[in-house]
DNA sequence: ATTATCTATAGATCTATAGATAATGC
DNA sequence: ATTATCTATAGATCTATAGATAATGC
């Protein structure tokens, strides 16, 4: 664990995180500046700033500024397709599946650090440079579609599939706005994975709604809006919890 | 309607809409650009181009590319905010107030030119400078949070009301991300405000679902999200559709 | 005279490349 | 020798301002 004796030409200034390798500590600065400010409006210099090097300096680990975003995009959405796509292949009770894929796809989106779900929302990723993002971003949603189909309830008016598989997708995605709403306090806010710290026994009402609590009204609102009464949510909760976690 | 006489310099260039004054001409181009490729990655040359004037032409009718957003935002959000403060101050079934605030904001979004609810998703617009427009949005989803609250079935385990009111906005949003998906077909693609022609008879599943379907879908989800079932679905439906329009 | 455009340009960016340099490691 | 940085800069932008010009209208 020795703080690594540090190769190369000594930078101008620090960095927020300088034990990562380089290029982590560049995506790093990149998802926040993105996230805040803008795929265009972030300027390279901007984020050789944040990891205390020179503007060209970044050029040694990345070969354009489209890769960087290219390289946080496709981290961002790998996850959740593979949850995706492995609840896809799992069999059991669909509802169950659902519940458990927007449980899991939330918490990836609340946890990921600098809130890097809202990269999906930039303009820019509709650039022909980013089509292979926007081709897993369709299988995943794919996954929902299949998903919603089978988990829909039996009886309920519930209108056209693919209609409600974008509404489903969107109550997924609402989690990014909501924590669009955040103070944006500094890059080392992160909450640990899965687990908040702190959440604790106060019931206050705070400016932003603690991770869990959303998480559970996100996942239950996916069934409701499905078509579930209270007993099929009551059902689908306690099956969904007992599951083992990958 | 003769196509007034064209007072000043001719243009070098034509534009999409020679009959509308300047400044709508500039503000419609604007808004097709700003959505379809971000604030900062559009140029100034760009919106001047679409309009069939030069770059500095611009600045006749606007101080600023700020200013051009900054109408653009205004004029999006004040119809949504008109709607809900009518609302707010009426009386009645809150869940038929609310059922009817949100069919009345997914149909502006859905039948605004150029989907400009996307405006609200960049990331420039949490610049100080647009201080004034988010102030709009935090009062919209606010009323929306009063309602949410009055209209929340009674026995129904929701959770706290802040996070449920995230879930619902993030709801009506969800529809701007649908129309995202768009064919991005020309400015001229406009639908007609609160009723789509040729939806007719066919009942094909296409790429983007009809307005009028997604508007049902989502102001029912809102429902079934805040706890109601298919009775009081059919209740509410029901007295939404007989209360006067505005 | 008024209006709405035009041309020209200042000054400030921004991305990416070329080549130099200051460390470590062999 | 290798690595990771640095300095310097080319070339292409971009926003906004200054002042000229080509129409209409009185």
């Amino acid at each position: 664990m020795a703080p690594a004796p540090a190769k190369g030409r000594p930078r101008v200034g620090v960095s927020a995180h300088p034990d990562l390798p380089a290029p982590e500590q560049i995506l790093r600065a990149a998802a926040q500046l993105f996230v805040d400010c803008g795929y265009d409006a972030t300027s390279t210099r901007a984020i050789a700033a944040a990891v205390g090097i020179r503007q060209a300096s970044l050029y040694y680990h990345f070969a354009s500024k489209a890769d960087i975003l290219a390289e946080l995009l496709s981290r961002t959405v790998a996850p959740s397709l593979d949850a995706a796509e492995r609840l896809l292949a799992d069999d059991g009770d669909p509802a169950v599946r659902l519940h458990e894929l927007v449980t899991v796809d939330c918490r990836l989106l609340l946890d990921a650090p600098a809130n890097v779900g809202a990269l999906y929302l930039l303009p820019e990723v509709r650039a022909e440079r980013f089509a292979d993002f926007r081709a897993q971003r369709t299988r995943l949603r794919d996954a929902y579609g299949t998903l919603v189909e089978q988990a829909a309830a039996p009886g309920a008016a519930l209108g056209p599939l693919d209609v409600l598989t974008d509404v489903v997708f969107g109550l997924v995605e609402s989690v990014i706005g909501v924590r669009g709403r955040e103070p944006s306090g500094g890059q080392d806010a992160t909450v640990g994975a899965g687990q908040d710290p702190a959440v604790g026994a106060d019931g206050g009402a705070h400016a932003v709604p603690d991770s869990e609590a959303l998480v559970t009204t996100v996942a239950r609102s996916v069934l409701r809006v499905l078509g579930w009464d209270e007993d099929g949510l009551a059902r689908v909760e306690r099956t969904s919890g007992e599951r083992p976690r990958a």
